[in-house]
DNA sequence: GGTATTTGACCGAG
DNA sequence: CTCGGTCAAATACC
């Protein structure tokens, strides 16, 4: 990359940190008043992100104009390396990938897009002495594809792609798999990176059907009463802890252990996806748009999706889901206190000068 | 009826 | 040929 886009992406890798900062002290305003333990421990997560943004801020600052190391990549396809910084909420440093992903995705096929995609993993633990068994909901919707015995490993791995692939032409995909060392862990492999304009639903997180799919307690067994997740969401959001590795060695984002965006659905079932939640603690709401860009844009390829019924069935009510997410956040009076948890959602400058940003 | 999941089949890479 | 990843028809759920 040339000089001068790296001080341009230093320059809104630098807004986004202290943006971050900011809404994560804006949280942690929240819980100061914290009681329960893991209200408490909500709030230390969120004190060390807002350590670790203006940490990185100040490295940015020390380091401008000399070479930028610590940018993030997006290096070969499926390097398996290092390659992406991840951010507080778990995602790779977005601007950063949305550049390298729309170059991609103007210049690839999908099937060679995919295998451009950036890869990362993260270990996700989960406290089943809550009721809860499953990997935290990231924020995003996500669509079960497929699960698969994997030779070597006691616990399927089941496949995940975007909710709005259709629609939006995000190429987002996860796999999740329980490890086999510790039932309570799960490793979760992201490949690519959303470029859908939604992040999560408003209101409670309904309790999906594939909330009741399950990857429980012994292999291949895959039915669990459902329960109400939704209470035991309440007291569990705190106990999430999620490590990441497969980072960049020389990235210093690896320095802040990535946390998921809360609220996190916490269904018993490893394979939840759908995104949603959110409603119970505002302070944790990442809104879904930032109401600003391309919803539709992107909305070219479903053609070169089976001609399946349901699949028509999916654009056709995505649409409608898009149309009525976008009406609503536009609307939302509680907008200030909320950011997209994906940054690539929105154009910096406009962050910066429309949240209130304080500078 | 609409939507999401399940699961065997299929395909490509190694 | 084997295995991982994806597709898509069948099925389940609401």
């Amino acid at each position: 990359m040339e000089s001068g886009s790296n001080l341009s992406w230093e320059y809104n890798t630098l807004i986004n940190e202290l943006t971050q900062g900011m809404e994560n002290a804006k949280q942690l305003r929240f819980h100061l008043c914290a009681t329960s333990a893991s209200e408490v421990e909500a709030r230390d997560l969120l004190l060390q992100r807002v350590l670790s943004s203006y940490e990185n801020a100040l490295s940015i600052l020390n380091r401008n104009g000399s070479s930028s190391d610590r940018q993030a990549q997006i290096v070969g396809p499926m390097s398996g390396g290092p390659e992406l910084s991840i951010s507080a909420d778990g995602s790779p440093r977005s601007e950063d990938l949305n550049r390298n992903l729309m170059r991609d995705q103007q210049e690839c096929s999908p099937t060679k897009k995919r295998k451009l995609q950036p890869t990362w993993t993260e270990q996700v633990r989960v406290n089943s002495e809550n009721g809860l068994d499953g990997p935290s909901d990231d924020g995003y919707s996500w669509r079960k594809y497929g699960q698969k015995d994997i030779l070597g490993a006691k616990y399927p791995r089941s496949y995940y792609r975007c909710t709005y692939r259709l629609v939006q032409n995000c190429w987002a995909t996860k796999q999740v798999q329980r490890s086999d060392e510790d039932p309570n862990v799960f490793d979760i492999t992201f490949k690519g990176t959303h470029t859908c304009t939604r992040s999560t639903k408003a209101g409670p997180p309904p309790p999906s059907p594939d909330q009741k799919q399950e990857l429980q307690q012994s292999p291949q067994t895959h039915q669990q009463p459902q329960q109400n997740q939704y209470q035991s969401l309440l007291s569990f959001k705190g106990n999430l802890r999620v490590s990441t590795n497969n980072l960049g060695d020389n990235n210093n984002y690896n320095e802040t252990p990535a946390q998921f965006t809360f609220p996190s659905t916490y269904p018993e079932n490893p394979d939840f996806h759908l995104g949603s939640s959110s409603s119970y603690c505002p302070s944790f709401v990442s809104p879904a748009t930032s109401g600003t860009n391309s919803y539709f844009s992107p909305v070219n390829n479903y053609q070169s999706f089976g001609a399946n019924r349901s699949n028509y069935q999916h654009f056709e009510s995505d649409i409608a889901d898009i149309i009525s997410a976008h009406t609503s956040t536009d609307n939302s009076p509680s907008r200030g206190m909320e950011f997209p948890s994906d940054p690539l959602d929105m154009d910096p400058n406009f962050l910066f000068n429309a949240s209130g940003f304080y500078m």
